[in-house]
DNA sequence: CGCCGATCATTCGCGTGCAAACGAGCAGCT
DNA sequence: AGCTGCTCGTTTGCACGCGAATGATCGGCG
């Protein structure tokens, strides 16, 4: 029996049928990768990155929000958030006061600019949703949005 | 007529139906960075990130192989393979040599630590791997294999 | 009132990820 | 031989992403 011949032990039985293509992780990894290269090159003249994207959104949205709050919602930790915001205070695009019910925290709102921005911003980002989804059929994109929302 | 009376541009019309929780690249990030912590605790004994493991296992499946390749198959710039491929031999799980045809290029191949971790580290990725598509039902998670393998 | 656990924000360190620029080496072509 | 264009690997600079530690503040509870 060719089986019981086998050395009991190999590296190469536990690699058996394994391969990092087929792994989930090497696939989001690589999505996401491509989606942040499209995104990049769509928002070349805002100068957003993704991140400070959804950041900058979602003050806009929400008008006053708390960082550490912005972050929850934006899916960063604090210490994101915290570059994030940083860098886009020093732009312009928001501005950081104080609270006085909660002098530990720093309350967050859109400039003038930021508000500006962020309409062009989104056309962008629009685009890059399509393009990032352009390899899918219409049925396929409504899925991998509902699939991904699950794993979230 | 209520339209006519609108403004013609405000920021408010260019975000509206506009929801980042809907974009692509936003739903990527977040299904990314769950993979990450869930693939991080699940390899704590080997100490191996995402990145790490990658590299590594596609060297110990091909034995010998220059660094350019290496990332090219690993999804990943010179800038980054160089740097994951210097903390694994700095590790001693993977070796550089010299190439005698090609004296610009350094050939890699894993050390004896190298392949012993990669059985262990295999098994967790596994765990990893079925952990992040929990959520998912068994026809669920070969779609989204799929559709993020078109994306890719 | 004082204490104590929770929250807010910051900092450090490490590890991706990529654009850009660089020097070295290779191959083909004249 | 010289030239040209390509590839290989490295470095720098910037931007996430997070664990861990820190200091300030808040809230509740005795």
């Amino acid at each position: 029996m060719a089986i019981s011949a086998w050395p009991t032990e190999t590296a190469a039985d536990a690699l058996a049928g394994f391969s990092v293509e087929d792994h989930i992780g090497f696939l989001l990894r690589r999505a996401h990768q491509r989606h942040v290269a499209i995104f990049t090159a769509g928002m070349a003249h805002a100068e957003l990155t993704p991140t400070q994207f959804t950041a900058l959104l979602k003050t806009v949205e929400l008008g006053r929000i708390t960082q550490n709050h912005l972050g929850r919602l934006a899916a960063m930790d604090p210490a994101t958030i915290q570059g994030v915001v940083r860098r886009l205070t020093a732009r312009g695009l928001m501005r950081r006061g104080p609270d006085k019910m909660d002098r530990r925290t720093a309350v967050l709102e859109p400039t003038e600019a930021g508000v500006a921005l962020i309409a062009s911003a989104v056309a962008c980002a629009r685009k890059a949703h399509e393009a990032a989804l352009s390899p899918l059929a219409p049925a396929e994109r409504d899925q991998v949005m509902s699939l991904l929302r699950k794993m979230g």
